[in-house]
DNA sequence: CCCGAATGAGACATCCATGTCTCATATGGT
DNA sequence: ACCATATGAGACATGGATGTCTCATTCGGG
């Protein structure tokens, strides 16, 4: 009868990533369980969504950990980080709109270092000549954050298919749209 | 004592980008006027989305006319529709979000044509041999609505200057992050 | 100057999501 | 088998936003 906290988010994650708007009504059956159990582990919508914020936190970690930031060409880097992130893009695209709605509130300082270890990263890349200089790493990184947002919605939407998400968004954050010289 | 929509819808859109949640009350103080009287002008906030909605279509196309796609480099063309869509880009980031709300509703079919005139721009660019042909017409033209909402986020939240606005976007978007070879 | 129309202020009812509570039931360990 | 505990179902109160209404006031044109 034991309610597991972890399957609840991630049917709370999945559910609030297609319909934002979702009622803790529906959030409790998309988990099948009652809304007074859901209560019971989640005081409020609020404690719910700062759940998911941590859960969305972890998840990034994970995939910055996964991703070897540090090791080989920050290309490379960048392309193992956005396939490890990808089954989170969801996740990360609602917290990304929802977070917005907390501007003013105390922001989790969880965020903060997430975009730490990737402008680090682009950092890196620039000092190592591999990415042009005149992108601020933290454009680069909230760039990659829009560019996992509007690749999440297409897969959602159906225009895209999930295993090109790694491709659209690497090949365009790196490569941009123009044809390049053949090197 | 007449009221000019126009002139309440500019000040809903300015409010609405900062706080997506913004109450009748606020919306309509922010533009000067009292609730009842908003109420007069567009019956219930579904009706004033819906205005906004019309009103970043129309600045929209507007863009797309004043940047004249059809003429010169297809990536001069995207220069200048970032330029000319500059001013919009809150009002559209905050549709881009409150759209999700809408699905499963019928669309405004109006999106669609904007949708269809951008991926024609960016089809012109590949048949000309501008751009590259891996990444599809429709993803480019997402990432665009991505890196805007970005952009303009990052404006909002003072991380990034609104001169810079149309460089950081067109040059991500066109050249990538990575250095290209001296051409 | 006067009259009609639009506005502002506020009262009022309503709806919806939320949060809390109770009680019966089911589960799982001892 | 028993008991403690967690759950499900639903009632209930609450708060916030919305939509509607009235009435006094103000503005602007004729």
């Amino acid at each position: 009868m034991a309610v597991d906290p972890e399957h609840v988010l991630r049917a709370a994650a999945a559910l609030l990533t297609r319909k934002s708007t979702a009622t803790m009504d529906e959030v409790a059956k998309a988990a099948g369980i009652s809304r007074a159990t859901l209560h019971r582990h989640f005081a409020g919508r609020d404690a719910l969504v700062r759940a998911l914020e941590a859960l969305g936190i972890a998840e990034c970690e994970a995939a910055l950990d996964e991703a070897r930031l540090d090791e080989g060409p920050a290309s490379d880097a960048v392309r193992r980080l956005v396939g490890a992130i990808e089954p989170a893009a969801g996740l990360l695209a609602f917290l990304y709109t929802e977070n917005q709605l907390f501007e003013g509130e105390e922001q989790n300082a969880g965020w903060a270092t997430i975009d730490d270890r990737i402008s680090a990263l682009f950092r890196r890349g620039q000092l190592g000549g591999e990415f042009r200089i005149d992108l601020t790493p933290a454009w680069l990184t909230e760039a990659l954050y829009g560019l996992m947002a509007s690749g999440a919605w297409m897969v959602h939407s159906g225009k895209g298919a999930p295993k090109d998400f790694q491709h659209m968004i690497v090949e365009l954050l790196l490569g941009g749209a123009l044809r390049r010289e053949e090197s």
